[in-house]
DNA sequence: GTCTATAACGAGATAGAC
DNA sequence: GTCTATCTCGTTATAGAC
C-alpha cells in the first residue's frame, strides 16, 4: 500500500489519472498515448505500467473515478434541499463547467469511441449513463409531485432527452469554443420541460 | 481523368471514400487506418496514396462529400413542398437512418475528434454545422410565418438546440444499440418547439 | 517505484518497378 | 493504377537492474 500523500500533493496514480482524464476528454481514447502522460508527468512510460497494467485498465480506472465523482456531485445537489428546477439547473451547470475547461464529458467522448473500447470500458460507460438517467428520473418525478414541473412525456423519456441534449450541446459547442452556444441549448432544454422558470439559466 | 465507372460499380476513389466513411462514423478518425481500408478494398496501402495523398486529404474529401450529399438531402426535402413540421421530421429522419446503420453522424464523430484534426478538416466540420443551422433557421422561420410553429426562443437558438439535440441523441443511443431511445429523444425535441403534431414521430 | 533497454507491432508515407 | 519493398516513427508492453 502506498502511504497517504502529503497535503496539497497527489500520489502518482492520481496524477496519472488527472493527466489521462484531461487528455481523453479533449482528444479521445485513441488520441492520447502513454508517452503523452509520461512526458507530462516527468516519468518514463515503463513506470506507468507499474500503476496501471495497460491502457484498458487505465481506461477503466478513469471511468470509475469519474462516475464516483459525478455521483458525489449529484448527492451534493440533493443535499442542498432545493427544488427540482434548481436541481436540473445545477445538473446542467456541471456540464457547463466541463465545457469551460475545454473538455467533453468523459463518457460522452467514450461514447464516440465506443466501438473501439475493450468490453469492461464499454460496460462502465453504459452504467454511467444509466446512473445519470436514474438520478434525473428521480428529480423529474419529485418535480411533478410538487407541481413544480409539468412534463410533456414520461420521466424516463424526459431524462433521456436531457442527458443526450446536454451531451450533444457539449459535443457541438466545444469545437466552436462557444460556451454561450451551450448555455442557449441548455436553456431551451430546461424550458422544454414545461417548467416555470424558463428564463433563469444565463451564460456566466 | 478516370473514365466513367460502369453502372452499379464505383471507381476506386469512391470505394475508398465509402469504406473510410463507414470506418470513421463507427470508430472515429483516430480509430481507423489505411491498412483497414486497403484490406477491405483488396488493394495495398501504397495504392491508397495514389488516390489520396495522406490521411488529412482523405479526411477532407470525406467531409466534403458528406456535406454535399447532406445538402442534397435537404434540397430534396425542400422540393417536397411540405410544411415546416414535416420538414423537421424528415430532417430527424436522416439522423435516424444513420443510427440504424450503426453509425454516428460523420461530423458529430469528427466534433469529438476535433482537437486532433488538421486545420482544413476542422474548418470543414464547422462549416457543416453552420450550413445545417442555416437550413434549420429557414425552416423554423417559415413555420413561424405560416403559424405552424410557435417557437419559444429565437429561430437561431432553436436551430442550435435541434442540431445539438439530434447529435447528442445519436451519440448516446448508439452505444445502447437503441433506435427507440433516439426516436424518443427526437420526438421530445420536436415537441418542445411548441409544434402542433407532437405525437407524429414514431419508431419504424 | 522508477529506471534503461528492447521487443514487437502498426502507423503513415515514399521510391521505383510494372 | 497498382504493386513490392522499405523507411521512419510512434505505440503498447515486458525484462530486469537499481
Amino acid at each position: 500500500m502506498a502511504r497517504r500523500p502529503e497535503r496539497g500533493t497527489a500520489d502518482t496514480a492520481s496524477r496519472i489519472l488527472d493527466i489521462s482524464e484531461r487528455l481523453v476528454q479533449s482528444r479521445g481514447f485513441n488520441g492520447f498515448s502513454y508517452a503523452d502522460v509520461a512526458s507530462e508527468l516527468g516519468i518514463t512510460k515503463a513506470s506507468l505500467h507499474y500503476h496501471f497494467a495497460g491502457k484498458a485498465e487505465l481506461g477503466e480506472a478513469l471511468i470509475n473515478r469519474y462516475a464516483t465523482r459525478f455521483a458525489q456531485a449529484l448527492r451534493a445537489i440533493d443535499e442542498r434541499g432545493v427544488d427540482a428546477q434548481a436541481r436540473l439547473e445545477a445538473y446542467a451547470g456541471i456540464y457547463a463547467d466541463v465545457l469551460r475547461d475545454g473538455r467533453m464529458c468523459l463518457c460522452g467522448m467514450l461514447a464516440a469511441d465506443y466501438e473501439t473500447l475493450p468490453e469492461p470500458m464499454r460496460d462502465a460507460v453504459l452504467r454511467f449513463f444509466d446512473e445519470n438517467e436514474a438520478w434525473l428520473i428521480g428529480v423529474l418525478e419529485q418535480g411533478e409531485d410538487e407541481g413544480a414541473l409539468h412534463l410533456h412525456g414520461s420521466a424516463n423519456e424526459v431524462a433521456q432527452a436531457i442527458l443526450s441534449g446536454l451531451e450533444g450541446a457539449l459535443l457541438i459547442a466545444r469545437p466552436f469554443g462557444d460556451v454561450v452556444r451551450f448555455q442557449a441549448a441548455a436553456n431551451r432544454l430546461m424550458a422544454s420541460l414545461g417548467a416555470r422558470r424558463d428564463e433563469r439559466l444565463t451564460a456566466r
